[in-house]
DNA sequence: TGTACATCAGTGAACGCGCGTTCACTGATGTAC
DNA sequence: TGTACATCAGTGAACGCGCGTTCACTGATGTAC
């Protein structure tokens, strides 16, 4: 009954939707492959289409600028970070070493996704426009929902909502320091990537370690 | 004896060299105006000659490229930077509140010279080229110049030196994030600028409460 | 101090190039009957 | 199922523009005598 289908699975794909879809995505990673040593504003809408393989005219059947293709890539890219922090959830929960865990997921999924981390960080102080200001919105929600996870913690349950938005900034600022230093290593160079893991999970204790002294000065 | 000179003052300045300076410092103010809301990758050496006042082909008589005149700008704003670093110093040395004492002067500077702070924060994840790199280079010094003045306090004298290291990027990365607060923030917005303080107070007082702890664990 | 020549910061024309965007088009896929 | 028309993703020529860089130049400042 499927027996077309399957002398089909190899061809092109059937629907002209399908067929644009596939397009989209070319384009998406045809800029991410460039992004890898490149600032996003450097990037024109030529090199990017020559990339993906189509003719620059055919981009605006896609998008309407490359600034629409950039908040594409936040979209996506925020996904990546989204999937890491409900990894984080669900590992916590199987394991007595939280910070252990949650770095070793940050870990596993900056190189998963190296492509989406190096355009979060890349961008995030790039400039004004609405790429930086997406990257800016996202992060602060991120923060927002790991301030939501911290108030569920024991030590923390008397903190007031300002004081809980700065550990978890603080968290988010420690985390995103150890994505630059991840992506900045030389690939495949296990011994440094230890290191900064290591390193990771010290700031986390340091900053966790002071918690039970703050009610008393607050 | 220096009538003549009284009356020149308001007039060209007498040498050649003196004049190249001039210029000089005109394209380096030029390029920071231009950097307000900009990349540095997307500034065109024609715009910044323009904004000079001068043509296009005479800025090869003062840098050999963009690059080098980026190179030169890092210079500038780092020598920022640490003159920060020394205020901070003594001005921790006239004050029993050692972070609220930093915090401030962290903001003085800040404000005093947003374009370097903003070229700083800007091109430190900017791109693969010869300024992002030099800017690594003179944070990481940076930090452990703050590294050897921690270690002289009482709590830490026992840390190892990585772990020092460690302590010292967390207090980089807190600032440099408190920095990129500052520079966000709605001009002359006096409420905004204070809460912006104090939560930078709050991030460094936590990481400073865990220190006494953490000999213990180590 | 006065003259003759050297230096060199800044000028202006010109170049070839890659850019974003327009437009009329092609031909395969989709839809209505 | 077969036909006739509509849709639309991708094409290719063309445009005007700002770019970095070259070159020969100008004329004020500097230097040697």
């Amino acid at each position: 009954m499927n027996a077309p289908k399957l002398i089909d699975v190899t061809a092109e794909p059937a629907t002209r939707h399908e067929r644009k879809e596939r397009t989209r995505r070319a384009l998406l990673d045809a800029a991410l492959k460039l992004l890898a040593d490149r600032n996003f504003a450097s990037l024109s809408l030529r090199e990017v289409t020559k990339e993906a393989g189509i003719v620059p005219t055919a981009f605006y059947r896609h998008f309407s600028s490359m600034e629409e293709l950039g908040v594409a890539l936040v979209g996506e890219s925020v996904r990546t970070l989204r999937d890491m922090l409900r990894s984080a959830r669900d590992d916590r929960r199987r394991t007595g070493d939280i910070i252990h865990a949650s770095v070793r997921t940050l870990y596993e999924h900056v190189r998963a996704h190296e492509d989406h981390f190096r355009f979060l960080t890349r961008e995030r102080y790039a400039g004004t426009g609405a790429i930086s200001r997406a990257i800016a919105v996202e992060l602060k929600l991120f923060s927002s929902e790991l301030a939501i996870d911290l108030a569920r913690f024991e030590y923390l349950r008397e903190w007031s909502a300002e004081d809980l938005h700065m550990m978890s900034d603080l968290l988010v600022t420690a985390m995103m320091a150890t994505v630059v230093d991840l992506l900045e290593a030389r690939p495949g160079d296990t011994e440094t990537d230890e290191m900064i893991v290591r390193t990771a999970e010290k700031r986390l204790r340091l900053v966790v370690l002071g918690v039970p002294d703050w009610r008393s000065r607050a």
